[in-house]
RNA sequence: UGGGGAGUAGCCAAGUGGUAAGGCAGCAGGUUUUGAUCCUGCGUACCGAGGGUUCGAAUCCUUCCUCCCCAACCA
């Protein structure tokens, strides 16, 4: 009887993909699927539009469809060209491909002509009230509003007001068109929400010739439905901006503007991660209060900092596979985006030896001058990454944190009178510790056992610890980076009463080591370069390096039981 | 006159009336020339609470509670 194949766990469905297949059941969009990516380029990105990204172009990656690049660049005065150009830069890094690049500011003319065809339709009118009144008479969650004098201005009227805003007749908020829909409605967004406005501001694409720019609620639906999207993500702070998405496409009743079946708003919760802020304002703030480098600092969880930080964009992707995609509120604990860099550099990155902080061992009976070249293996699972030669020589240095005067329990690194092994090389046994005149320890006075070259001692027995070192005549002097976490609150936006979300920058959150040491292999390294730092963890080359020179950040640490274990006692 | 959402282990998350998947974290053990990796095992989750319907409810009904979002000429 041959053996059951094993079954298949399908894989379950989140929402948003039951949505699409129902859709694709039904024949809505004729099987097609068009997602589009709709970032503001007023800033950088950061992890929360990565699952953004994975989600739009992952959906329609599943099912055949494409994707497309929008900027939603309604509001000259916030964006630039330089928030462009990082976002293609990081969307393209995610590993993600789109269909078309577009611009809202495309759209300009279109949104005005629909505009117009809305005023004739008696459906949006030219509103004279001051920024103030319109709030004034908007009412609030308990009062409805009431309406604006100028809500009954006849369409011709109207027609003939938003031309000449578009002239440039009017001054900068003198004049607004506004959507005549509903004063009472509960939903504030339906209470004669904001079309245009008047600014006179450069745009970064159209320059000056528009004086008058469409609202986001305005010009987000009609975008999608220009582009014939079929399904418009987006997040939870959006749900109740639906009717008015769903009413401005619903307006255009002979379709001269929209044909359906329209595009469909879906919104999903946002992410949000333990240790860090997550919103460009803050991360902005960051940047201009000189609490970190700039947009690409590795502590910073934007795209382009975790670039830099080493991690990779498969680890990215698995980790917003990870999260999942719902509709509740929730805080994914750093620890998972740590995990996926971790397991995806476990059988990426090579092996290398780095001392950190280092110590000296002098290997008493070995000769002065003799070098031993050992190959070593560039990973231990994975004969593909081939080995290199590492030199070993009678001086080495070794991590300070691997010896101890006094062993504590379970203690298997050095110590006086133990013995070691040192990876790749031999066993040493500790004789003798050097002082300085401050009585700080200086150097350690070894011997080895020859027999045991290669790591292995030839009448068997064993040792439990293993160090990492480099040969103190070879090896090649690194600035080493060590990123902690930026803020020592988990939620650092729950402060106390008068408090500041800054309060809880943590202040240790960057650690330079200026005097760490690579094996020779490590001395011309390319900016980018991942590796893991044998027993340490795994570390991405700065661009700040030079040849001989080398400059590495510490992605991530390896897993520590033992510090954990003399953690507890 | 309020409207819109959401509640399943520490953190996520499946489940769609038939008796609670999976991942991370944690704990215990094994392997190991990284205290890494890898492997094995470990959770009575009273499914926000109370009522109800049903042979049977996380799933249906109902009342209540808690949390989140909304009153920018931002997106």
């Amino acid at each position: 009887m041959p053996a059951e194949p094993p079954i298949p766990e399908p894989k379950s469905l989140h929402f948003i993909e039951e949505i699409v297949e129902a859709d694709l059941a039904s024949g809505k969009h004729g099987g097609r699927v068009l997602t589009r990516f709709p970032p503001e380029p007023n800033g950088y990105l950061h992890i929360g539009h990565a699952k953004s990204i994975c989600l739009n172009f992952g959906l329609a990656a599943k099912y055949g469809g494409a994707t497309n690049l929008r900027f939603d660049d309604t509001n000259p005065v916030k964006e630039d060209v330089e928030y462009v150009d990082s976002i293609r830069e990081d969307v393209r890094w995610l590993g993600f491909g789109w269909k078309g690049e577009h611009y809202a500011s495309d759209y300009f003319q279109f949104l005005y002509d629909y505009a117009e065809y809305l005023v004739q339709q008696g459906k949006a009118y030219v509103c004279d009230l001051s920024e103030a009144e319109i709030r004034e008479y908007r009412g609030n969650f308990h009062v409805p509003g009431k309406a604006s004098p100028y809500r009954d201005r006849a369409p011709e009227e109207n027609l003939d007001l938003f031309r000449r805003m578009k002239a440039g007749e009017f001054p900068d908020g003198s004049k607004v068109l506004r959507a005549k829909i509903d004063m009472a409605s509960g939903n504030m967004n339906l209470r004669d929400p904001l079309m245009y406005r008047i600014r006179r501001a450069h745009h970064h694409r159209t320059g000056d010739a528009w004086l008058i720019y469409p609202m986001y609620d305005y010009a987000h639906g009609v975008s999608d439905a220009i582009e014939t999207i079929t399904h418009s993500i987006c997040t939870l702070e959006f749900e109740d901006h639906r009717p008015l998405y769903d009413w401005f496409l619903e307006q255009d009743v002979e379709g001269r503007f929209f044909q359906r079946p329209l595009p469909r708003q879906i919104e999903f919760a946002r992410l949000n991660l333990t240790y860090t802020v997550m919103s460009k304002r803050r991360l902005l703030l960051l940047v201009q209060e000189g609490h970190v480098k700039a947009w690409d600092d590795p502590r910073m969880p934007t795209i382009s900092g975790l670039r830099r930080r080493g991690y990779t964009p498969e680890s990215v992707r698995a980790f917003a596979e990870r999260v999942g995609v719902a509709k509740r509120d929730t805080v994914i604990d750093v620890g998972l985006l740590e995990f996926a860099i971790r397991e995806d550099l476990e059988r990426k990155a090579p092996r290398a030896m780095a001392v950190l902080r280092p110590l000296r061992l002098v290997i008493e009976n070995m000769a002065e001058g003799e070098v031993h070249w050992l190959t070593l293996p560039n990973h231990p699972d994975d004969p593909a990454f081939g080995t290199r030669q590492v030199p070993f020589a009678r001086e080495v240095l070794i991590e300070r944190d691997d010896f101890r005067e006094e062993a504590p329990k379970k203690w298997f690194r050095l110590a006086p009178g133990a013995e070691v092994r040192l990876k790749g090389a031999c066993l040493v046994r500790c004789t003798e510790v050097v002082r300085d005149a401050a009585g700080e320890v200086v150097e350690l006075r070894c011997t080895w056992d020859p027999a045991s070259l290669g790591g292995d001692a030839p009448d068997g027995r064993k040792v439990k610890g293993t160090l990492h070192w480099v040969s103190a005549a070879h090896a090649v002097p690194a600035e080493v980076r060590l990123y902690d976490r930026l803020f020592t609150a988990e939620d650092p936006m729950d402060v106390p009463e008068g408090g500041d979300w800054r309060d809880t920058l943590n202040p240790d959150s960057l650690e330079v080591l200026a005097g760490a040491r690579v094996e020779p292999s490590l001395a011309e390294v390319a900016p980018g370069t991942r590796v893991q730092f044998e027993r340490l963890g795994y570390f991405c080359a700065d661009p700040d390096g030079r040849p001989g020179a080398p400059v590495f950040n510490r992605t991530v640490g390896l897993k520590d039981s033992w510090a954990k274990l003399e953690a507890k006692g």
